[in-house]
DNA sequence: CCACTGCGTAAGCAACTCCTTAATTAATGA
DNA sequence: TCATTAATTAAGGAGTTGCTTACGCAGTGG
């Protein structure tokens, strides 16, 4: 059901797929296109196709249209705020554990 | 298909939901009942007993049983795990800008 | 012992995912 | 013009997800 159309669950769900992470970490040696991208993957071209459209509706590439090549570029704005959201909730943990160690300390200066 | 298995998926696929990411929001808070955590939901309890599957099966959560209530503990190791990921994928895209960067300056000097 | 509480599992359903093969579109070049 | 190359769309199938309602199972307290 659902379907989760808001933008970090989208980003989240496209990172959830070993292939589509193989494909973004490809992208950062550069700008490539799909044939190029899909040769190291035991799939059909379709099928990366349609990985490419997961990745693109998440914002993490563009595809543009030159001759008859598709080049794919990397965009990385959504990681920040992916990157975000874990950060945060790493860093909240943290933080109780800060104000638990304050509270020891002031009881401790209490005492 | 599919159904990735690996370690990092399963995380990111956790967090792939509002719900589940709203209810790792409210752990920070410290341990809670299921029956606490479900309440703010317009959803029926076992629909979030089965949230609770997903997040443990990723490890960002346990569950203990104590008398008849279950009680959810928050566990962010696997956070630790997704943040790496991103940062190392931020991290390396900055890298490219700073060779540009590099690059572009060393022309300059040469002219 | 028995009803009640807290939570899980079971079964079922619509929607989605991830792959396939076959057909289609679009640009290149002999 | 017509075959070739690059990629997408279409259709379909097996499996998964996210919810529901109904039921089951421990632990509590009368």
């Amino acid at each position: 059901m659902a379907a989760a159309t808001d933008e970090l669950s989208l980003v989240f769900q496209a990172l959830a797929d070993p292939t589509r992470r193989a494909i973004l970490s490809r992208l950062h040696a550069g700008p490539t296109t799909v044939g190029e991208l899909a040769e190291p993957f035991a799939m059909s071209r379709p099928a990366i196709s349609q990985h490419l459209k997961v990745l693109e509706r998440a914002g993490l590439i563009e595809r543009t249209a030159t001759a008859q090549w598709r080049t794919c570029t990397l965009r990385t704005e959504p990681l920040d705020e992916a990157s975000a959201w874990v950060e945060r909730h790493r860093g909240e943990w943290n933080e109780r554990f800060d104000l638990l160690d304050e509270h020891l300390r002031s009881m401790k200066e209490q005492s």
